[in-house]
DNA sequence: ATGTAAGCGAGACGGTACGTCGTGTCTTGTT
DNA sequence: AACAAGACACGACGTACCGTCTCGCTTACAT
């Protein structure tokens, strides 16, 4: 929420906020995207438009928000002891959440992202940024163990990995089923441990 | 332009058809995306908007022929007598002619097709499967050089090459530059002759 | 309506055009004048907001339209053959009328014309001036009949009859009737009898 | 100010009256009167909106407040012996002051009078009935020197002089000038000097 | 050569959503 | 208890496009 509650004057309702949030999920839900309009979350929530506006400059964001707020819970960072493993684990997790609806709704705010400079620095920063890291915290603990070399290049290792997920959650030309997910993961090692590639 | 010319009647203009591919380009240079309305793309082609709704559904569908019009001269395939050449000059010219406006062009497409499951189609046969198979072909060349072995998984090996492409393409965090263009050569190498990956 | 059908184009809806009148007199009788908004017109036409904007800048703008309309039917002209008689009878018609729900209309539309000089210059044209000439009309006549001076200050003698009667229809602290009436006309009579008042 | 400081809890702050009133003269001077809301004025003068909710029902009703404060020192009744040169003065005096700023908040208070009924009630009794006592109180003087019948009625009177000012302040379709006033004070007299008009 | 069927430009239409403004109410903590 | 600050639900504003619908006017093939 973003509450700055030192000052003066009436503080931001949290009923508001909840209603919000919740107003989106249900009209994802029963109305599809092309109807999450600022006016039909306003209606649904029972919440004047001006607030809205007050706290969210458009609809993606407010969807970035809610999609955060129920996937608090991430994907958690597996410790398994072997790189492979981990590494298996996070993507396979990975794919199998982007199957489900939060894939959808994670494709639109990518879309979204292409229209709007300044939603698209939110996006990459939330979605994007914090999931490369993530992945960046698995290397750094195989390369501790040595499972692949201390100076890998983990940007490019995110890319790969990444970057056919991301292709197949926007293409969907093929799914992203567990058999993808090992192999990306075999060719990260692959990659890893070969000198210059 | 698909024109029907048998029937009777008046056959459709050429003149406007220009004047609406003209005005695209115009309204991209000028105005911004944003702009490239039905509505504005009519006022400054100076035809009707019935005239366009004859011919195109909606807004990307006047994109994606006005860009493969300009790009007819597409990325040629090359032909050294190594696949690994080859693939480093296709890629190469890939990365570069997504590195300029037409990758903007194609980004806010693929984001279009997130909205719009009739335009996906199009866009998914012109604009995905025409370079996957490319793709194909200079893989083909490759194996039956026996530069890679002849049950080589096409398809992953295009996700391998197109996917950091078009993630670098929407997400921004990097270049689509010449050393990046022969890194992703070398995987697909690597992961082709690597049994199993 | 106004209309220039002359040009190209579709030409304007009398449908639209006729539900947007009776739609004013609906909501006027039925919700009051506050409610008269252009967002209630539209609705209860069945009507798009930007088609009321495309031919009228405001509500009042409608709202004269619509008064004018039914009371196309004016108050004629008496010729009784006497000034006296004449003005009488012209005065009480005019305050029977503004005694009704018109004058609560046209009460409505003089205070509008106090904040929007754009409309007022409408409402003077169409509203005032027209009733000041007619009321020449009749002082024209008796001036031919010499029962007025030739030269009598017709702007003068309107601002004797309309001022009162303006006064008391905003104001409300006396009733428009025929003594009223009568008493203003013959004062028209005093002062156009009396040389320098 | 209508204070009641009677019971217990912190008193009324002058300052924040005193900031209001000022910023009423603030606003209408520099923003004109479309932007004279209650937003506005608390912004400007630095209050909460719910401190002028309190003491103030609407904007008109702290204008007219602010109105009467300044021109506190109202039109005096002159006393020259005569009626008609009283009349004439105190005529004169009320054109010439409607002919400047406070006419044009004057013409505004009237017009809002004809939406808001209760606003009405105050603005007749403080604007309307106070300057016909106040033209009352020279008839009577004038009736008790013998200058006008003792049996003349007043009301109609007032009428004859304040109808025609009203008109054209309202309307604008001449100047409250001295000859204007003359000419009005003058009528009067012949009114009142002949039986049964 | 001519009728007729389609394409054309213009532009009005019923809608939907936009983002903003002002209203009058409320909820804080402070004085 | 009055205050400044300011968030709130509400509702109207005027605008931008949408996709559809007449209009009257070309074309150019099929009689």
């Amino acid at each position: 929420m973003n509450a700055k509650n030192a000052g003066p004057g009436r503080p931001r309702s949290r009923e508001a906020y909840e209603a919000v949030m919740q107003a989106v999920d249900t009209l994802l839900r029963t109305r599809g995207y092309q109807r999450l309009t600022m006016e039909a979350i306003a209606k649904t929530a029972g919440v004047g438009k001006p607030t809205l506006y007050r706290w969210w400059p458009n609809v993606p964001s407010i969807m970035i928000e809610a999609l955060l707020r129920q996937a608090d819970d991430n994907i958690g960072l597996p410790d398994t002891g072997s790189l492979r493993t981990d590494l298996i684990s996070y993507v396979s997790e990975t794919c199998r959440i982007l199957s489900g609806p939060v894939g959808e709704v994670v494709a639109r705010l990518m879309a979204e992202a292409q229209f709007d400079a300044a939603f698209a620095d939110t996006f990459r920063q939330k979605l994007i940024d914090s999931r490369r890291q993530a992945l960046a915290s698995l290397l750094r603990r195989g390369a501790e163990r040595g499972e692949i070399p201390r100076d890998a290049d983990h940007e490019w290792l995110a890319d790969l990995i990444y970057g056919p997920i991301w292709y197949r959650l926007l293409n969907r030309h093929a799914a992203l089923d567990d058999a993808f997910a090992t192999r990306i993961a075999d060719l990260l090692l692959l990659s890893a441990r070969t000198p210059a590639v």
